[in-house]
DNA sequence: TATTGTTATACTCTATAACTATA
DNA sequence: TATAGTTATAGAGTATAACAATA
């Protein structure tokens, strides 16, 4: 109880330094996934992003509106989409990752490497419990 | 980056435990300030669960016509509404407690006594950080 | 005027279901 | 029929702004 609520406190902290910086959560996930890896499918994309297509759909029209990514037809098959980056989609890449930075900074203040390490492992063994 | 990917996914699992109990969080956060003192002003409520008026209006507003508070007006000030727990309301709070609970031994699972409180004494130091 | 609370409206994120187009 | 993606719709949670009632 006492976790789940420092949880929330931290993820809405990192959502607000997204937000701040001109993007959101989605929309980093989006830009890291396509950074890893381009071209990829809106499938493949939704999976890694942890959403259903048709929400993968919303984020990615406000994105291509805001010139960020592209969309083709995959000829070999054409129902599938190509989703790729932009010169300003990897410019709001930096941006979002120098935000993130930031605030990771911020968040570690006080904490050493080794109780960062602790740490890091201890909230991925909860993830896992919680089965993330 | 790699805490606030845990931090959701650990946050969204009390979430869903508490909707799958037939709850939500606010609904929580609210029958918890209520069972610790009673009767409180909407104000008040409101900022101990963390939300504009107006929003807790809202959660009071289903929450009331779920027959779990009741809010009547102060007789010596008539501005303020008194939100009190009707009986629905106390055992909504038991059952969401035992489901919170039970969500709890699932997420420290593998965890000793001496590593849990290590992490909650971290996870309070990374909430001060991001100003929770 | 200041405070308490409600109403109206809107925004983000998410989801399901029905649909189109391709295979 | 099965797959990729879109559209339509909805619901939860949150917020701001305008408002009414009371002090």
């Amino acid at each position: 109880m006492v976790v789940a609520g420092a949880a929330k406190a931290v993820s809405r902290a990192f959502d607000d330094a997204l937000v701040a910086a001109g993007g959101s959560r989605p929309m980093w996930l989006i830009l890291v996934a396509l950074q890893m890896r381009q071209p990829r499918s809106q499938v493949d994309l939704a999976a890694e992003v942890g959403v259903r297509d048709a929400t993968l759909t919303h984020h990615l029209n406000a994105m291509e509106s805001r010139g960020l990514v592209t969309r083709e037809r995959d000829p070999a098959n054409r129902r599938t989409h190509q989703v790729q980056l932009t010169d300003a989609g990897r410019a709001m890449f930096f941006q979002l990752v120098t935000a993130a930075q930031a605030h990771d900074r911020r968040l570690r203040a006080g904490f050493g490497d080794v109780e960062l390490a602790a740490l890091r492992e201890a909230l991925g063994r909860l993830q896992a419990n919680v089965g993330g």
